[in-house]
DNA sequence: TCTGGGGTCCTAGGACCC
DNA sequence: TCTGGGGTCCTAGGACCC
């Protein structure tokens, strides 16, 4: 029952949407450069998508409030996000990439999986290999990326992690413990934020620790989810790299400018965000029968409502009527409401797109 | 610090059917 | 009159990913 010997790469492109934003406009070389919300003088709602390195030597990173990046550095570029170019640029990179591996997986816009297992023989060769990867994507695209090779998922994911930007880890089969063991729990996947608080309740804060921990407590504690930590804390992980399935959910939400309480605002914004759902239901020629809605009130407490209608559609005006009964309970509660969604699910494939609109 | 927008997967309770 | 067990679907919430 020994674990099958498998080479993978993990590729990640380095600060991907500032990369090409700098790509295109060469004017901003050595300028720190933000995409994210609009920071509207440090009034602006909405986080950091992305920063570029200039700007993380002064502490602007993914995630935090763009009010604050606007406060570290207002001299920065701040860019809103251009996703249709991000999007056609990561389609010419995933094409690049995909021809290189027996096995692909495309991981967001940015990352993907490469079993090459059946193309190198050693971990020479795949060191070669990357390389040559990473030539072509700076070479067609002007673009780097870290690349992380490892005999799993998990192992390639965070060795490519390791050196950034423009890196290439390697870590052996043998060596994947030794490499694990200092780092700390959130570094594998699936561990954040609130699992790595609940871990350090229990004094565990390195895989290693993780690793020498009793497992029936994992398991107690965390459930399932608890034996999974504890095998990847050993390196373990037997997931094979496959191509993502089918679209499960299109969903689209807004967060209003001022949190709003008045009715008219919230259905009216709620009566585009079901037009742009239906839209792309229909380009995809997916028909759903599942209607959610999320409301999120001004002190950030989130509810979803969610319907199953007794038939398939792609039509917005039987989304608009599902979101409007499922979204009263919370007009009707008259709380200040910042940011409204609208998701549909539970598709049936359209043969007979044509026909049926 | 004051927290976007697009997703996936898991859990748990209840309804309903056989 | 109080009581099975299994299976599936629906709903709500939450954690996590980029």
């Amino acid at each position: 029952m020994s674990e099958k010997k498998r080479i993978i790469f993990h590729l990640d492109m380095d600060h991907f949407y500032t990369a090409v934003e700098e790509r295109e406009h060469p004017e901003y070389a050595g300028k720190p450069v933000v995409v994210g919300a609009d920071p509207k003088q440090g009034k602006g709602r909405g986080v950091v998508s992305t920063s570029n390195y200039e700007a993380r030597k002064v502490g602007v990173k993914s995630g935090m409030p763009i009010s604050r990046a606007w406060r570290l550095c207002p001299e920065a570029v701040f860019l809103q996000p251009n996703f249709p170019l991000y999007i056609r640029v990561s389609n010419e990179i995933m094409a690049i990439v995909r021809k290189y591996a027996d096995k692909f997986e495309q991981w967001g816009i940015d990352e993907a999986f490469l079993d090459v297992t059946a193309r190198v023989k050693d971990y020479a060769e795949a060191e070669a290999l990357a390389k040559k990867i990473k030539r072509e994507i700076s070479e067609k695209e002007r673009l780097t990326c870290s690349i992380g090779v490892g005999p799993n998922k998990l192992t390639a994911k965070i060795a490519s992690d390791f050196q950034k930007p423009n890196g290439l880890t390697l870590v052996k089969g043998s060596e994947v413990q030794q490499f694990l063991e200092p780092l700390p729990v959130r570094k594998l996947l699936w561990v954040g934020r609130k699992t790595e608080e609940k871990l350090k309740t229990l004094s565990i804060s390195t895989i290693g620790e993780l690793a020498r921990y009793d497992p029936s407590v994992l398991t107690e504690v965390f459930g399932a989810m608890g034996m999974q930590m504890f095998l990847n804390a050993h390196g373990i992980d037997r997931s094979e790299v496959e191509p993502r399935t089918e679209v499960k959910s299109i969903s689209h939400e807004t967060t209003f400018q001022e949190d709003t309480a008045e009715a008219d605002i919230v259905l009216e914004a709620m009566d585009v965000l079901c037009e742009e759902v239906c839209k792309e239901a229909l380009n995809q020629r997916l028909f759903f029968k599942t209607v959610a809605i999320k409301v999120r009130y001004d002190n950030f407490e989130t509810h979803t409502r969610s319907k199953t209608l007794p038939f398939m559609t792609a039509r917005a005006r039987d989304l608009k009527k599902s979101a409007k009964g499922l979204i009263q309970v919370y007009l009707q509660s008259r709380r200040k409401i910042r940011l409204i969604g609208v998701r549909v699910s539970a598709f049936v494939k359209s043969e007979k797109q044509k026909t049926l609109c």
